[in-house]
DNA sequence: ATGGTAGCTGGGCTA
């Protein structure tokens, strides 16, 4: 069995001992990480290689910031999404998994933007992001690789995914247009893991700091696994693991993890 | 209606 866990860190020097424990007790194969907020040098790889990872760092001052941690060998990785060679937001890197008897993967982590306020020239970058994601994923697909597009997607997909959806419809991660462009790349062929296994209970991925969220379950469904077919053939399960979010210091985020049969 | 929290950075932005 082969898993792919993704989780957004919110600052990778806060979360580095909250990660590395993660990691022992999950012991995912491949970890897809968002909101480094540090630079490529600044990222606490040692930490990550004494426990038998591989790290491919796309890092940025301040803001933003993916990575993805690999138990095995990381070959040719893509450090930018294409189509505007002017975003110099680090919100996504893609890499080739080389895994035992010769058979490879392809994992993306991915860190869309918000897009609050909306509407704003944020909102459009969110829209635009998105349409190049899909441009991208339509090409990614007919390579018909097991493809994993791991990441905060910044989008909540259905009613049911937030506490209160009648309070976020003008959202950013919830307005009419985000969700569209969302679906836009589903339909290119490409499944949510997590809804595939249809599990029960609480699907949300993330709590805000503020006003009590995790401690009344205000939560949103906004962290994502996407599949390719030939990955979605080998899914064996499909789990939002909330324990994270409740240690002390936590992210706003807690790891989504599935399991592809290999 | 406002502010409530967290992180980076050293005031305001991002989320």
């Amino acid at each position: 069995m082969l898993t792919v866990a993704t989780w957004n860190v919110n600052s990778i020097k806060q979360r580095e001992a909250a990660c590395a424990a993660w990691l022992k007790q999950a012991a995912p194969d491949v970890l897809c990480l968002q909101e480094l907020k540090c630079q490529t040098e600044g990222f606490p790889r040692g930490t990550f290689e004494d426990l038998g990872y591989n790290c491919a760092v796309l890092g940025q001052k301040s803001f933003n910031g993916v990575a993805i941690l690999s138990k095995y060998p990381i070959g040719e990785t893509v450090t930018a999404l294409p189509g505007d060679s002017g975003d110099d937001q680090a919100r996504y890197i893609e890499a080739e998994i080389s895994l035992p008897g010769g058979k490879a993967i392809r994992a993306a982590s991915i860190y869309a933007p918000n897009g609050n306020p909306a509407p704003s020239p944020k909102l459009d970058y969110k829209l635009a992001w998105l349409g190049r994601l899909e441009e991208y994923a339509r090409a990614l697909l007919a390579y018909e690789e097991v493809l994993v597009l791991a990441g905060d997607y910044n989008i909540i997909p259905r009613p049911q995914d937030v506490y209160n959806p009648a309070g976020w419809t003008e959202d950013a991660l919830f307005r009419l247009e985000s969700r569209q462009a969302f679906r836009r790349v589903l339909h290119l062929g490409l499944t949510d893991a997590v809804m595939a296994c249809d599990s029960r209970g609480s699907q949300y991925t993330f709590w805000d700091y503020q006003a009590g969220a995790w401690q009344k379950d205000f939560g949103l469904r906004i962290d994502h696994i996407l599949l390719s077919p030939q990955a979605l053939g080998r899914l064996a399960g499909a789990s939002i693991d909330r324990k994270p979010r409740s240690w002390d210091k936590p992210s706003d985020h807690t790891p989504v993890v599935v399991s592809l049969d290999f």
